[in-house]
DNA sequence: GATGCTTACTTCGGACCGTGATTTAACGTG
DNA sequence: CACGTTAAATCACGGTCCGAAGTAAGCATC
């Protein structure tokens, strides 16, 4: 039931500048040689297409490789500043937006704290497009060389009617209070570049696949776990979306019918339980006053201190866990699952071989035999960088075409 | 990271082929106009592949309409005789062996119990075999004219390396005590025909997307409703089937971490709560001797004459099938969800209600919005239909390669 | 230091594709 | 029977990739 639209005799050409420039990309440099041999391109195309993409700007040679006794092979790279990219993560406490040129290296950032206001959409909007201003500024590059914004938010986000710019893109938050919030429309009028916007969960996701524990993997899930609970399901090589983009929204899973009560309002959801927020305030031994990255450092230590209420509940919490992680390997048989966020990362190495154990006991044996169950490598500072893959892909995918829009 | 491989001029026109071959099969009987038309092809090319696929056989002209004023359209369809598509279920109490023409009218089909022997391997493929031989000696159709054999069966099927004939393919399951079954290789001792294997839930769920209650729809969930649990998960108009094709293991998704055991080794698995096999034992008054589906009857005309034991039971478990259909619309954000199987078609007219009810209140708000979810149409039967969609799909998708292996 | 060898890249003819304009076919109307 | 209308077929054109043949750039050997 694949209907592939209209091709053209041009969209050939469009597919082998997007391969070979994903190649270059991911497989840093490569000769023409190489290039031919793994994407199965003639020696012929490779130059043509080489060639064209050289013109363009896109590529570029950089020193050269003896072959023996041959003809040195000529490296070749994607150029890093022919354009750039804005990654935006609007995240609980702040701000960040960061510019990077194509080989993702950050040439500017700027932060501002969230505070006081809280998540007022206008305020978030009006940070949002004064950082833009001032990492353009700061670097001195033209819009006209950027190829988008990718921006993170939190909540769910409609992507609206392809091809309208963005215009109808909505977020839905029940966290920091946003519904139906025109997203699109709100930064259009601030800026003319190209917007992408995703959930942060699943563009930390995003980052973690190209740059992180995700490499080389086709079909995962980035477990995130954080303050509450998401999920990045990648399937092969992409992200799975669903039909209004909001797949992967793991943190209200049921793991008990009926159970706790979670903040999204419904009973027994996974958040409830494992969730950063739920395990402080479940502990409630987190010292007055103290932030949730805090209380669970906190909980962390008193469990190192053998402390018997952190110990059981930091186990239950990986059974937990590994029981959602187990329904997960069920459901999307990755091959690979990538535990991430920010309180993974700080309770993930006590914790894995626990969540390993309990994901074996309840997943049926033979996806669970197809799956490693690993932890991530990126911090919750990857966000930026993974909203800037957003732009970064349709680049990609487009075979390089500056002026691509979403 | 979508890297696709080289890509010659001549896939342009497969492509092509297949695009207007999937039309056609559809979408009715259609002239060469409305299929330039829908699928964006220029008129020029249209008549050409047409030609093509005429002089190959593959399609023919039916009959004309006329066009006020002009020239009539001939209407074109697919040939239905020109191959033929055999499927197989290997269901829990037979073997069922039924021969296709291109249009899915089933020519002739030979049906074996299973009582006696039950599921012990050779036995099964030994049915199978002679199945195959029997439809085809009946209808004298030879193994030339037919594109291939589509099997279902229950358990996880392993598809192995393809391009190796299918001799990779290997079934794991634990209901009938199939471990890492080498069926692939087993089958070809015996039949020259391609091979499509695939569990029978995931062949039903393909059936009800092609000619039930999924029609039309590109993102969709169906869940199987039978002994066990099971689903079958659509994204963008293919089957999605992770890295080893075993996702959509929903029976054994957690519903209560620790609660119930189930058949699978596991607790707390949805199945151990609302699959029919578990219902009737909880009901524990079902009539002595009495078969899964007798069972069930007699619950649901309990329930029916207001016995509180049944209609409790019942209402739990809408409650707990509504609440496990909130997971798949939280992880995967389907336009619908199709309730199938021999179970869901007896209990959903009376529990339909209040399963979306509970969907409702245990998803999040958002998704469920987007999704609507529905009773399937079509009974058992049709599995042997889904399994000859298999052979069937790859004729399509390859443009109508008659001799096209899986 | 000239020749040959090896390997990397470039060039060019050939087969093919889809487009879009033009031509031909098939019908109703006046 | 000419005319308008619509459907389908034809064809020149620009474009694609491939594969073979040609060229470039090193090294080894004599």
């Amino acid at each position: 039931m694949a209907e592939r639209g209209k091709q053209t005799v041009r969209d050939l050409r469009r597919g082998s500048r997007s391969t070979l420039l994903h190649r270059l990309y991911f497989e840093g440099p490569l000769s023409r040689q190489e290039l031919g041999r793994i994407s199965g391109l003639s020696g012929g195309s490779v130059s043509n297409v080489v060639g064209e993409l050289i013109s363009d700007g896109l590529v570029e040679e950089c020193g050269s490789v003896e072959s023996d006794g041959g003809r040195p092979r000529i490296l070749l790279q994607v150029t890093p500043d022919r354009a750039h990219l804005i990654g935006v993560d609007v995240g609980e406490t702040q701000v960040r937006v960061a510019l990077f040129d194509l080989a993702l290296t950050e040439l500017a950032a700027s932060d501002h704290p969230l505070s006081d206001h809280g998540h007022d959409v206008d305020h978030v909007v009006e940070l949002m497009l004064t950082g833009i201003g001032e990492v353009l500024e700061r670097t001195g590059i033209e819009e006209s060389q950027v190829l988008g914004v990718g921006v993170g938010v939190p909540g769910i986000v409609e992507q609206g009617d392809p091809g309208e710019d963005g215009l109808g893109i909505v977020v839905h938050s029940q966290t920091v209070d946003w519904d139906a919030v025109p997203l699109g429309r709100l930064l259009r009028a601030g800026t003319k570049l190209p917007l992408y916007v995703d959930n942060g969960a699943k563009t930390l996701g995003q980052a973690e696949m190209w740059f992180g524990a995700g490499q080389g993997a086709r079909h995962a899930v980035v477990a995130l776990f954080g303050s509450g609970v998401g999920a990045c399901v990648i399937a092969d090589g992409s992200r799975f979306r669903g039909a209004t983009s909001s797949a992967g929204e793991w943190g209200h899973t049921k793991v008990h019918v009926g159970g706790r009560l979670c903040r999204c309002g419904s009973r027994g959801c996974l958040e409830a339980y494992v969730g950063a927020e739920a395990l402080v305030e479940r502990w409630g031994e987190a010292p007055p006053g103290s932030s949730e990255k805090e209380g669970l450092a906190a909980l962390l230590a008193a469990a190192e201190r053998d402390e018997a209420s952190a110990v059981s509940l930091l186990a239950e919490s990986a059974e937990y866990f590994g029981a959602a992680i187990a329904d997960l390997v069920n459901l999307f048989n990755p091959e690979r699952i990538i535990i991430g966020g920010w309180a993974g990362l700080l309770l993930g190495p006590r914790l894995l071989p626990a969540i390993q154990d309990a994901a074996t006991s309840y997943a049926l044996r033979f996806p669970r035999e197809q799956t490693s169950i690993e932890l991530g490598r990126l911090g919750p500072d990857a966000v930026t960088v993974g909203a800037a893959t957003l732009p970064l892909s349709r680049f990609l995918d487009s075979g390089g075409d500056i002026s691509a829009r979403p």
